[in-house]
RNA sequence: GCCGCGUUCGUCUAGAGGCCUAGGACGUCGCCCUCUCACGGCGGUAACACGGGUUCAAAUCCCGUACGCGGUACCA
């Protein structure tokens, strides 16, 4: 049987970064058993629905190469063969199931307004065998009566009849053989007053629908597995599969919230790392290592060595706590690792908006020289000396390394350049190196200088590397416009 | 409270009874390279939560405790 796997996100807001790892696993599970990955939009709760969400959730997906392969999205005729894939469409489906358990009397109606289940929970018990033979719900009514009160439009929710005292026993891909009992599972509601599933009794009826073998998701559904199981039994339904992946914790221990991430300067949706200037590719290393690894040293992998690496059995138990350092780390390596026209057209957006237009092969060469010196591609933009004259010199730099008659020796060294035939990375250099000896100077002497009156600035890629990037013209006029000025 | 899950360096992790005086990576510190800043190289720092068992032998198995996290909604 062919693995096939399901992203179930929600519309709630921008995909978190939690999310997109939730997806990745799933992809890296499907593409390395050759399976299908299944995008489904769980949204059901008209309450909480954002119209832009599902769009940007695709994006997302889309951003960090993680595209459906089934689903909005997935380019197939109505998005695949099981559509629709937004749970809202879908919505005949849920009420088959729900009218099935009712009929077979394994579900309940129940008619108890919000006060009432409140004052409940204020008396510390729950919805559940114990306490359902006291509410106001078809099992305590007539049955006509239960029957007038629907067919009035009183509002009603369906009920799951929890069987107290048994024992369920669940294999889980990830933490191994865990046990609940009945008795801790309240009536779960299926259908809720508006009409709509909650989401575990859409989830069971879609994944058996969609033939999904294997569930991935977060630690945070464990607690909800008993329901479940107890869903696809009275449904009459074989369970998928069940992996249940560690959570993604803040550095200061607590949950990756909003809230939590901000304060420490973690991003948590992806569009904000997109736009951060995060590589996705990077990104996606990332998120696959915390909370998996293949068992050796590697720490790089792009998203098809993912895959081909990934397995379920390696995931691990324990949450793990986001580091950006590391992120950070590994956006950088992989920059270093790109082409430097890829890495030239991210960054063009950020240096355009600080210096204007650069040709396409400048803005390469310019990649190429500061590659080793990027963490973001945005970053070329810190150095708009590379694409104009600097329109000021470093304080400090300057007061460091400036001296007396840096102006004379700069003044020298344009003209040896300007008289140079073939002007390149040694010639440039030779000739300081001639400078030098014949001032009877030390190198640091007229490097430095040198390095401030081509750059503006103290730090940057080797001098006469950059100097052969900007060319013998800009150099000589570099050269002698601040002899000129900071004579 | 109750239910469930978890616990190896600051962080991500290797480790599936002897290979562990616990390995790698990020971070951090030092040194080297060097025209600066990086990169790179070398080296240092730093961990098996605690207590009982089992065993010739336990980071690895069992029990308990502590701590952390999740769930306990007509949210997902």
């Amino acid at each position: 049987m062919p693995t096939r796997v399901r992203f179930a996100p929600s519309p709630t807001g921008l995909l978190h970064v939690g999310g997109l790892r939730t997806a990745l696993y799933n992809v890296l599970l499907a593409r390395n058993t050759g399976g299908t990955f299944v995008l489904r939009i769980e949204d059901t709760d008209q309450a909480r629905f954002v119209e832009e969400a599902e769009a940007d959730i695709l994006d997302s997906l889309r951003w960090a190469g993680l595209a459906p392969d089934e689903g909005p999205g997935s380019g197939l005729p109505g998005d695949g063969p099981h559509a629709p894939y937004r749970q809202s469409e879908r919505t005949p489906l849920y009420d088959a199931a729900a009218r099935r358990l009712l009929d077979a009397g394994l579900a309940y109606v129940a008619f108890d307004t919000p006060e009432a289940l409140d004052a409940m929970r204020e008396r510390g018990e729950a919805y559940s065998a114990a306490t359902r033979g006291a509410m106001d719900n078809s099992l305590t009514l007539p049955a006509a009566e239960t029957a007038r009160r629907i067919g009035a439009g009183e509002a009603h929710v369906v009920r799951l009849k929890v069987e107290p005292g048994r024992t369920l026993g669940h294999d889980d891909l990830v933490r191994g053989a865990v046990a609940f009992q009945t008795d801790g599972v309240d009536d779960q509601v299926l259908v809720k007053s508006d009409g709509l599933p909650t989401y575990h009794l859409a989830n069971v009826v879609d994944d058996a629908a969609m033939e999904i073998t294997h569930v991935v998701r977060g630690e945070e559904w464990l607690p909800s597995v008993p329901k479940h199981l107890l869903l696809y039994e009275a449904l009459g339904l074989a369970p998928p599969r069940m992996a249940h992946l560690p959570l993604i914790l803040a550095p200061s221990g607590g949950k990756l919230s909003k809230r939590n991430a901000e304060k420490m300067g973690i991003p948590v949706s992806v569009r904000q790392y997109r736009e951060a200037g995060y590589e996705p590719e990077a990104l996606v290393n990332f998120l696959a290592l915390l909370g998996w690894n293949d068992g050796t040293d590697r720490e790089r992998y792009t998203l098809a060595e993912l895959a081909e690496a990934f397995s379920v059995e390696r995931i691990h138990k324990a949450g793990a706590k986001f580091d950006l350092d590391k992120l950070n780390w590994l956006n950088a390596q992989t920059l270093r690792d790109l082409p430097a026209e890829s890495i030239a057209e991210r960054a063009r957006p950020a240096v355009e908006a600080a210096v204007g237009p650069v040709e396409p092969e400048r803005l390469a060469a310019a990649a190429d020289l500061m590659r080793e010196r990027l963490v973001f591609a945005h970053d070329l933009a810190a150095s708009p000396y590379l694409f104009h004259d600097p329109e000021a010199y470093d304080e400090a730099g300057l007061k460091k390394r400036w001296k007396d008659d840096s102006a004379r020796l700069m003044a020298l060294y344009a003209d040896r350049l300007d008289a140079l035939d073939a002007f390149s990375v040694e010639t440039a250099e030779a000739e300081l190196r001639a400078l030098a000896e014949a001032e009877g100077a030390g190198f640091g002497t007229v490097v430095h200088p040198a390095r401030i009156a081509v750059t503006g600035v103290t730090v940057g890629a080797g001098l006469f590397e950059t100097m052969a990037f900007l060319g013998q013209e800009a150099c000589v006029r570099r050269l002698r416009r601040a002899a000129d000025a900071l004579d």
